[in-house]
RNA sequence: GGCCCCUUCGUCUAGCGGUCUAGGACUCCGCCCUUUCACGGCGGCAACACGGGUUCGAGUCCCGUAGGGGUCACCA
């Protein structure tokens, strides 16, 4: 039999950190078996634009690697596969045949309570007790339903649920399920207006799909005894069910949610992985707007330079594992070892940091070239291209990227050392370290004026990042002083900024004249300063 | 509230009755390396929710208790 799995995401404009996790298990399942992984588009009560909502979704999975064999087209705008369409907004009709043949096995009913329905529920809720419908409105037969449509109500078709007995079945992850069918009340699955309700549309398509095993979060296990009676009911093959633990939030065992971005923001590693994000995106345009960019949504991987490797990785590990050590996974080695066996019960929370050491690790490895492929995209995005003469920009940013060393952990971090990349005019100056470097330090400003002249000198084949060290100290012992008492000074001069990597390699890589012109443009903004 | 689920270091987890004075990873803290930073190396802090059983023996099995969570729609 192959094995056959699907994700069905509703077209919300955004992919949930949480969703991929289950995608991808859903994903790993089908394909270690050479099966196939379906996505289908939960978009029933969708009245909003759903090829624009569900376009982040669909780019979200390819940007990870998360293929899917049927479902729709990238642009979203068609299905592709055997068993299509996949959007449920098109099978409507398959739906209404399916609760026709619901009604006409007597499985289902034609309701005409109306508002009454909840009155009974609300009242049972008052009174404390379990509700049961008392099936007033109920409509077996034409002659009852014209009676009940000449007091003017309007039909919706709910499920005739046994009211003995158990529902059994075998949860793949946490074993024997059982639940008492009379406390599942008569849902609903048509509307008055003759649409349909998810888990009457959910059945038909798992069956529709031939899906083999549907593996989704525990969320829906207590959906399952209705789903198992529609599909029993309709004479459907009933399928495995797995259901996944949800991702929980930073610091708590609360599910994760999109809704609570503010309250995680207060989640100390949430805060500094969203900070690092919103420092990045300032750069490329991005709206620094919590409910659109924010570390619980795909997107903000992508857009900051994240490795789509890392972030699957990571997923992986929450909620299943190997054994007591293997932490790294390819993609090959996911989908042999994989397993649901192995799937954790208890809820996971989404660690921001551990994530971002995945990412780091993944950046380490990761060869040179690509890593500057990578970068070079960000400097593109913020306008950032100026090089020393007789330099091209890859070079040069390969030079960069090697000096930094695993200082950018992503790609985007490439815009913190921005100052490699504009022209010396441009270069900012930042207020307090230039304060405490050039400013406060008394005769700082003649001390550098000083070495610049000597730099002057040096000849250009001499500019390597050894040979400045020499030379930076030799000028320190003619003058007198410490190397500490010159190096400051020298740093925010040439880059505008308090840290960066190690001093000689920087000004090796910006070349003498650029720190000349720099050093001069420290001067003069210096004398203002002075002057005033 | 009903029903259901879950419970090992701060976090992700290993553990399927003895090999557990509970292992790994992330974080944190030391030390070493490095003229600085980062990396790296070494080391350290840190957990079986509680109470009863069963057993020669329980993190591991059973039952309670507590805590946490999910779900109870003409949403998906």
């Amino acid at each position: 039999m192959t094995v056959r799995t699907r994700f069905a995401p509703s077209p919300t404009g955004y992919l949930h950190i949480g969703g991929v996790r289950t995608a991808l298990f859903n994903w790993l399942l089908a394909k270690q078996a050479g099966g196939q992984f379906i996505l289908r588009i939960d978009d029933t009560d969708a009245k909003r634009n759903v090829a624009e909502a569900l376009q982040p979704i669909l780019d979200g999975f390819r940007w990870l690697g998360i293929d899917w064999d049927e479902g729709p087209t990238d642009d979203g705008a068609d299905s592709v596969g055997p068993q299509g369409p996949y959007f449920q907004s098109q099978r409507l009709e398959r739906y209404q045949q399916a609760a026709i043949q619901l009604l006409e096995s007597g499985l289902a009913y034609r309701d005409y309570s109306g508002a009454d329905f909840v009155k009974e529920r609300e009242a049972a809720e008052k009174a404390k007790t379990n509700f049961v419908y008392s099936r007033n409105w109920m409509a077996e037969s034409d002659e009852q339903a014209a009676a009940f449509e000449a007091e003017g109500r309007t039909a919706v078709v709910r499920l005739k649920m046994p009211r003995e007995g158990k529902c059994e079945f075998t949860d793949l992850i946490r074993g024997e399920q059982s639940y008492d069918w009379e406390l599942e009340p008569d849902h609903v699955i048509q509307r008055a207006d003759g649409t349909c309700l998810y888990h009457l549309a959910n059945v038909v398509d798992d069956h529709d799909f031939q899906i083999t095993h549907v593996v989704r979060a525990v969320e829906h296990l207590s959906n399952t005894p209705r789903q198992i009676f529609i599909a029993q009911s309709l004479g459907y093959q009933l399928p495995q069910y797995a259901h996944l633990p949800y991702v929980a939030e930073p610091g708590s065992k609360k599910k994760l949610s999109k809704r609570n971005i503010d309250k995680y923001l207060h989640n100390k590693d949430f805060k500094r992985l969203y900070q690092a994000g919103v420092a990045i995106g300032e750069r490329i345009g991005i709206q620094p707007d919590p409910s659109t960019f924010n570390p619980v949504l795909v997107d903000f991987y992508r857009d900051i330079g994240f490795l789509p490797d890392a972030v699957v990785n990571y997923l992986l590990l929450l909620g299943w594992s190997l054994d007591d050590k293997t932490e790294f996974f390819s993609k090959d080695e996911m989908l042999q070892q994989f397993s649901l066996e192995r799937v954790v019960k208890a809820a996971a929370s989404f660690d921001a940091q551990k994530l971002t050491a995945f990412q780091q690790h993944y950046m380490d490895q990761l060869p040179v070239k690509q890593k500057v492929n990578r970068c070079l995209k960000f400097l593109q995005s913020a306008d950032l291209a100026s090089t020393p003469p007789d330099c091209d920009l890859g070079t040069y940013l390969q030079t960069i990227i090697v000096a930094a060393g695993d200082r950018i952990c992503m790609a985007g971090d490439i815009l913190k050392f921005d100052f490699f990349f504009v022209d010396d005019e441009k270069l900012v100056f930042e207020e307090k370290p230039f304060q405490k470097r050039m400013v406060k330090p008394e005769g700082a400003g003649e001390l550098l004026s000083q070495f610049a002249d000597a730099l002057q000198n040096l000849p250009d084949d001499q500019c390597d990042a050894e040979q400045l060290e020499a030379f930076v100290n030799t000028f320190c012992e003619s003058a007198s002083i410490g190397l500490g008492d010159i190096i400051h000074a020298l740093r925010v001069a040439t880059t505008g900024k308090a840290a960066g990597f190690g001093m000689f390699e920087t000004m090796a890589i910006l070349g003498k004249q650029r720190c000349l012109n720099r050093i001069g443009l420290a001067l003069t903004k210096l004398q203002t300063i002075v002057a005033n």
